[in-house]
DNA sequence: GTCAAACCATTTGATGTCGAACGATTGAAG
DNA sequence: CTTCAATCGTTCGACATCAAATGGTTTGAC
C-alpha cells in the first residue's frame, strides 16, 4: 500500500498519509452503507433524517452546511424524502425565504429504528483501534480537517 | 465538534472518531478539488489519468478495483475521457473480453502538467501535522481500512 | 419609501455513482 | 466437443452532486 511516486521524503510521506486517510474513509463508508441501504435509504437521506432527529427541524441551508453539500443538492434529497413521506416542508412565516424541514411521525419512526444499529456498526468498526488510538486518530483528523483557507 | 448522541463512553468515542475521520477526508478533498477542476477534470477522471500515468495501460476492471468504483461507473468515466481525447480503448487480442485503456500523448501531457502541483498541495495539507503525526495517522487509518469482512 | 445588495430555494445540465440485467467471451468439466 | 459457470464491459434507471442561472424575499442604506 502506498504511492509509487518518487519524490522527497516529505512528499512520499504526505502522499502515503493522504492515500491511507482516503482509503480508510472510503472503506468504512463502504462497510456502513449496506445497512443503511437495506432500509431503502441513501447515505445522504440518512444524513438528513439523522440531523433532523438529533437537532430538530432545520432550514435547508442549515442542512446544507451541516452535511457539507450544495443547496441544490439538498433540495433534491429533501424532494425524495418528501415523496416517500419521511419529511415535510413548511415555508417560514417570519422569513418567507426559508423552508423549514420537519420529520413526519413515519420519518421519526424510521430513523429511530435505524440509528441504534448504526451506532453499533460504527463501534464495531472502531474496535480495530484501542480507545487511546481512537482518540489519537480523532485528534489528528481534527487538526487536518480544521486547516481552513488556502 | 462531535456527536450529540448520548450513549456509553465507547459509543461516544467511536462516533466522535468516525465523524472526525469523515470530516477530515471530506475537507481535504474539498480543498484539493478546485485545483483539479481548474484543469477541467473531475476527481474520478484525474484518478484514472493518474493511475494510467504511474502504472501504464490498464483494463477497465483493474481501474475499477484500483479506484474502488463499479465497472459501470468506470465505463462512463472512460467514455468522457475518450471523448476529450485523453485516453484510448483497445480490445485485447488474447482475451477479447478485456478492454485496455491507454493514455494518449495529450492525456500524458495533461497529467504531467497537473501532477506536480497536486503533490505540492497534498504536502501543504499535511504540513498541519508533524512527520511523526503523519506516520501515526497513516498507521491508524490503515488499521481501520484493512478491517475486511463483516 | 425606494433601491440595491444579500440571502434562500429551485431549476437545469453535466458528471458521477450504484446495482442489476444483459451479451459476448473464455475456461473448465465432462 | 459441448455445455456451463465465471468474467468482462455496457446499458439502464434511480439518485447524488456541483456550479450557474433564476426568481422570490429580506435587509440595509439613503
Amino acid at each position: 500500500m502506498g504511492t509509487h511516486y518518487k519524490g522527497t521524503d516529505e512528499e512520499v510521506r504526505a502522499l502515503n498519509t493522504y492515500i491511507k486517510l482516503m482509503r480508510a474513509a472510503e472503506s468504512v463508508t463502504a462497510r456502513l452503507n449496506p445497512r443503511i441501504a437495506s432500509y431503502g435509504l441513501t447515505l445522504s437521506q440518512f444524513g438528513v433524517l439523522e440531523a433532523l432527529y438529533h437537532l430538530g427541524p432545520l432550514c435547508q441551508h442549515e442542512l446544507a452546511k451541516k452535511l457539507l453539500k450544495s443547496s441544490g443538492n439538498i433540495t433534491l434529497v429533501i424532494d425524495n424524502l418528501e415523496k416517500r413521506g419521511f419529511v415535510r416542508r413548511r415555508r417560514e412565516r417570519t422569513d418567507r425565504r426559508l423552508v423549514r424541514v420537519y420529520l413526519t411521525p413515519g420519518g421519526r419512526r424510521l430513523i429511530r429504528d435505524i440509528f441504534p444499529g448504526h451506532v453499533t456498526a460504527i463501534v464495531q468498526e472502531m474496535r480495530a483501534l484501542t480507545p487511546r488510538e481512537q482518540e489519537t486518530l480523532g485528534r489528528l483528523c481534527q487538526k487536518l480537517g480544521l486547516r481552513q483557507r488556502k
